[in-house]
DNA sequence: GCGACAG
DNA sequence: ATCTTGTCGC
């Protein structure tokens, strides 16, 4: 009798990100991000989930707090948690939001003076298929300022990765360049940056929340030391270290 | 059937 | 996301 249940689940999701997506602030809102220092910044967060080889309902999620400009570690939050959303593209938020908000939650809690003023979010923002990708939703529930940043490209809204597109990315000669990834609309929903020198490959940069893209751009080089800005890879280096400790390797 | 598919 | 160490190159 029921359709399969991924069709109305889809459709349910669809409908809250429509409701949620005008909630998204899409322009700079905080004093620090109109100075080309960004004097007044202070801490910079990041979030990620890290699984268990071969499981994907058990995961360790983490939130860590970097100082700025220095990114030295100020806090960190290793949780295990129990994922019940499926994973499917375009709907990534649904199964991992919740519980990066809850470790958000926790610190407001905690330490609520080491809130982070920016959050930095494994994945897109408006680049996505409806512009409401991960970094806006925890960004809309949270409140928070929210960057995100792809490490794989999304083919959405007749952004290819072609011909055209490789050799955009060839023309990025040094860290900071970029190139805007244009909707069919018209409408520029992120943009590729070259993060550092040492890497060719770029990330893919969105506005998540409260925050304009250009700003988000600048952030994220002036955050790398790596080709992943160092939020996110203190989050996913912990998170992972996390997971060895706690759940060695089952071998023979 | 083929290709795409953030994490 | 995860499977995977050393290795070739700058």
């Amino acid at each position: 009798m029921s359709a399969r249940p991924a069709e109305d689940l889809v459709k349910q999701w669809e409908s809250e990100q429509a409701l949620l997506r005008q909630q998204v602030v899409e322009g700079d809102t905080e004093d620090w991000q109109r100075v080309p220092d960004f004097s007044g910044l202070q801490r910079v967060g990041g979030v990620d989930l890290s699984f268990i080889k071969g499981d994907d309902v058990n995961a360790c999620a983490q939130l860590v707090v970097l100082s700025y400009p220095d990114l030295q570690l100020l806090y960190e939050d290793s949780q295990m948690v129990t994922l019940t959303a499926p994973y499917i593209a375009g709907f990534l938020a649904f199964r991992e939001t919740p519980f990066l908000l809850e470790s958000l939650q926790r610190l407001e809690r905690d330490q609520p003076q080491l809130l982070p003023q920016v959050v930095f979010v494994d994945g897109n923002g408006l680049f996505h298929y409806r512009e409401f990708g991960l970094a806006c939703h925890l960004g809309v529930l949270s409140g928070l300022p929210c960057v995100g940043v792809a490490k794989n490209l999304l083919q959405v809204q007749g952004v290819n990765k072609d011909e055209e597109h490789q050799s955009q990315i060839t023309a990025l000669q040094k860290g900071g360049d970029s190139f805007p990834l244009t909707a069919t609309s018209g409408k520029v929903l992120g943009k590729a940056l070259r993060s550092c020198n040492k890497s060719s490959k770029p990330v893919y940069v969105s506005v998540g929340h409260r925050i304009s893209l250009d700003t988000a751009v600048r952030l994220t080089h002036s955050c790398c030391r790596y080709r992943v800005p160092e939020p996110i890879r203190q989050a996913d280096c912990l998170s992972r270290e996390y997971l060895r400790k706690h759940f060695p390797a089952a071998d023979t």
